[in-house]
DNA sequence: TAGGCCATCTGGTCCT
DNA sequence: AGGACCAGATGGCCTA
């Protein structure tokens, strides 16, 4: 802004009395040397001094557009900040949400963004298979749900879903991460039944989607005893 | 100290 | 035109 004054106000000096053309207000186009510029002998120093008057006018009314311009801008980008923090916000407090929701994980440790959705997206799998172990259940005893044979995948393994690729697609965090040893649970992109380690579990796994399963078959065959 | 996670800012794009 | 959404950049905090 400052810049901005300085600049018209040097042109201002440089162009004594030249043509009032807002737009020709630079030094290439009102330069003091020009033939149009050195012949004006009509021009009486009271006019030239009301000249100068005037484009200072609005050359101050110029800088104070822009510094409206410059305000009306900053106060936009404020709001804007505003209100994606507050989306943001929104966001976390649906996470928060989901997190509730999730099978119990230890207390002390919050699971992340991406390994709330990847639980989540797990979670949602093992109550499709639940139903549909439950729809099993109608035509076998419900004791035998707990077995693995019961827990096979509901659908083959789809092409680039396998439990290799299933693995290596994990994300960053899932191998490497420090922050949940059961991120191998939360980690699946298509289809959780596919890994035997969300099956049976790493050794040192505080959460798996095969005690998942096991959990929601027990609440399934009791909502079947009691529904 | 490097790496992971997160909050925030910012400019661009799309939608109403 | 203004808001919502998105992705990149940046800096702070925490942990191994």
């Amino acid at each position: 802004m400052d810049r901005v004054f300085s600049d018209y106000e040097t042109c201002s000096q440089m162009s004594y009395c030249s043509s009032d053309e807002e737009d020709s207000f630079s030094m290439q186009s009102a330069s003091p040397f020009s033939s149009e510029h050195m012949s004006s002998p009509a021009q009486t120093p009271e006019k030239c001094q009301e000249e100068k008057d005037k484009r200072k006018k609005r050359v101050r009314s110029r800088v104070k557009n822009d510094a409206v311009l410059h305000t009306i801008k900053k106060t936009r980008r404020v709001k804007a900040n505003d209100r994606e923090r507050n989306r943001m916000h929104n966001l976390n407090s649906a996470l928060d949400e989901l997190r509730g929701i999730l099978p119990s994980f230890p207390d002390d440790t919050k699971l992340t963004k991406i390994e709330t959705l990847r639980l989540a997206h797990n979670y949602i799998w093992a109550l499709s298979e639940t139903l549909r172990l439950a729809d099993q259940s109608k035509e076998k005893p419900l004791k035998n749900l707990g077995h693995p044979a019961y827990l096979s995948p509901a659908t083959p393994p789809s092409p680039g879903s396998d439990a290799e690729s299933w693995m290596s697609s994990s994300s960053p965090s899932s191998s490497s991460s420090s922050s949940s040893s059961f991120s191998v649970c939360t980690s699946s992109p298509s289809s959780p039944a596919m890994s035997e380690d969300c099956y049976y579990g790493h050794t040192d796994s505080l959460f798996s989607l095969h005690t998942l399963q096991q959990n929601m078959i027990q609440h399934a065959s009791s909502f079947l005893q009691y529904h």
